[in-house]
DNA sequence: GTGAAAGCGCTAACAT
DNA sequence: ATGTTAGCGCTTTCAC
């Protein structure tokens, strides 16, 4: 049987109000002594405040939505253990609920977390629709974080696809690469169509010519990069180096380059993107541009609980950096590979050929 | 401004006490007339309990705990799916909290959620100490899944790990292999204990000699997987199949043997275990046992639902059962690969080379 | 078959 | 500086 605050209050032989007071650190003026005392009952009493009941009374919860695509997708829980590592440093709590990108499943989710009076709600990759026809649907504060289409709306957080494109690139180029192909992704996709940017931007930036024949695209799985990499390899004279828009593609070109009789890096160089948990341990190893999930998922818990305080109350687009991964499919490094531990970003001990190098990517800043 | 059950009951012309009672399909009797009145009222004003105020009174929040070691584990996110496909059908949501191997930060969560009088909770491959000493901290329902030490206790689900070890041994004996080597994870692992256990039991079931020197210990770690098949290719005669008690480690292994100058699956032929996503469109795609991680964490849910509604007081250990998933590394196959599309369960074409074998395995069930 | 009223545990406005 | 009291929205006895 849980103690009350009712039963904190007798046994300090104050009222209610008192003991609310002092367990609430209200700035409310109450005698020091008096305060003590009511902390020392409510601890000897173990006393623990009923959230559901403060919740009716405050219409405040501490209880977050988070509306996911579907928890099995790669990014998902990065993102959300970002956003749950920033929540929990501020007593605050979210429930979540898998989408599987079907609007009216979305619009229950609204409606019940709505229900349990939830202070806020974090959208994760979900797109069903425009964001501002969810909007409507919800008065509460929110944020979109990694929306895949339509993202540069207000309230949202996504990833800087376009600079990370260019470090992929530019890392080529410093390398010495001046035949770089790019797989792109479906040109549905903002991550597509910025990462394109970004690598013709790069390309410019090093006075390399755009050449469409060395851009090739594909559907983001493993053997759309494969194929799309077969086709690449008859371009003469032939890439020295491939930069896919993700890291399953990535896959795929190695594969293309093995079975075409060629050695990456030694003959073509790749590059991918995202930072996948296999990139880490497949052979070669992938290099790569992070996806900075949690940095993402904290960014926009900061935003929320910023939205709730209302402290401010709108959040203007925020693109949030990944950085180069640099492992063996580049060439950049030397020396004996050591398999990646899962989860853990030691670093190797390889040397780096080249010097990093402070060329083009300057004044792009954001 | 949301509309309250007091908002229904005066525009339907009714108390408060009718109302809810019509809303609750409670089996109260009220008269079909008003009933339908009611439910009219409550409809056309888009009324929705305040599920905080119910629970208040009821305390019942129709909200469950998830206590997870990591949402980054591997096997966390499939296990919360299945939890949450099982809680959405009825109702109730979950609120994760992530402990980080900390019997502190568990401690914490278990008291947090208290507070916010979650209906019960759910242990998630947390295992910081013992389920007893776990249990004395909670007065709620609760369950343990997928717990990695000492598993077999009360309210408990895990892998029937014995019987998927024996699948994977009776697979390989089919296929005709006498010599099969098994690389293990650490001793001190549940998972370790009963997958040996199962390997020497199907070796038994086949008359196959059960050879330690065919026997090694990893860290399930890529790298071990290496390491230790080295070991074992010296072994004469030469072991022609490697069974790894993990993908990863199968990663390891296949490393090994193609560095060795030998071919996976002509020279040797090897099985995993987890399916991990990556064990689809590695070179080649991995066979291996199937952690059943969404149908645990949907029983466990099932479980706790029925503990909670105290149709039961307590749940005797639950093994769950893996299924073999057929790929390249274990020379079954024949024809061309397919890359699997993430996430898809999509059969593939191939041929299996020979007719699903109804040897051993027979007797054991459970 | 229906309604009045109490009360879950808490906070906050209003006394004193 | 402290206490009294009302009430958040709901369910549930109890009375009619």
């Amino acid at each position: 049987m849980p103690v009350s605050l009712a039963d904190v209050a007798r046994a300090a032989g104050v009222s209610n109000a008192t003991a609310s007071r002092v367990l609430n650190n209200s700035d409310y003026p109450v005698a020091s002594k008096t305060r003590l005392k009511v902390l020392e009952v409510a601890e000897e009493l173990g006393y623990r405040p009923n959230l559901i009941a403060r919740g009716l009374r405050t219409e405040q919860t501490f209880t977050i939505g988070l509306i996911v695509e579907n928890v099995l997708s790669p990014f998902i829980p990065p993102i959300t253990r970002g956003i749950h590592d920033y929540l929990s440093q501020h007593d605050y709590f979210s429930i979540i609920i898998n989408s599987d990108w079907d609007p009216e499943v979305e619009s229950a989710a609204i409606a019940d977390l709505s229900q349990r009076h939830v202070d806020g709600i974090i959208f994760v990759e979900s797109y069903t629709r425009s964001s501002d026809e969810v909007a409507k649907l919800i008065e509460k504060p929110h944020i979109f974080v990694h929306r895949l289409f339509n993202s540069l709306n207000r309230n949202s957080v996504v990833p800087d696809d376009l600079y990370g494109a260019r470090l992929a690139v530019r890392h080529l180029a410093c390398l010495g690469h001046r035949r770089i192909a790019f797989i792109n992704g479906p040109e549905d996709w903002d991550a597509a169509v910025n990462r394109l940017a970004g690598y013709q931007e790069e390309l410019a930036a090093w006075g390399i010519p755009f050449d469409l024949t060395l851009v090739g695209r594909g559907d983001w799985q493993v053997q759309s990069g494969f194929v799309v990499t077969q086709q690449l390899l008859t371009c003469r004279p032939r890439p020295t180096a491939i930069f896919a828009a993700n890291d399953l593609m990535a896959l795929g070109v190695i594969y293309a380059v093995q079975d075409a009789g060629l050695r990456v890096p030694e003959d073509i160089a790749v590059v991918g993107f995202d930072d996948r948990d296999f990139s880490g341990f497949v052979r070669p190893a992938i290099t790569t541009v992070k996806m900075p999930c949690e940095e993402m998922g904290r960014i926009s818990a900061e935003f929320l609980l910023r939205l709730i305080s209302q402290e401010v109350d709108v959040i203007e687009p925020t693109l949030v950096k990944g950085e180069l991964v640099v492992r063996q499919s580049c060439g950049a490094l030397t020396g004996e590979w050591q398999f990646e531990p899962e989860q853990s970003s030691i670093l190797r001990q390889q040397r780096l050929l080249h010097d990093d190098c402070r060329e083009p990517l300057p004044d792009h800043e954001l």
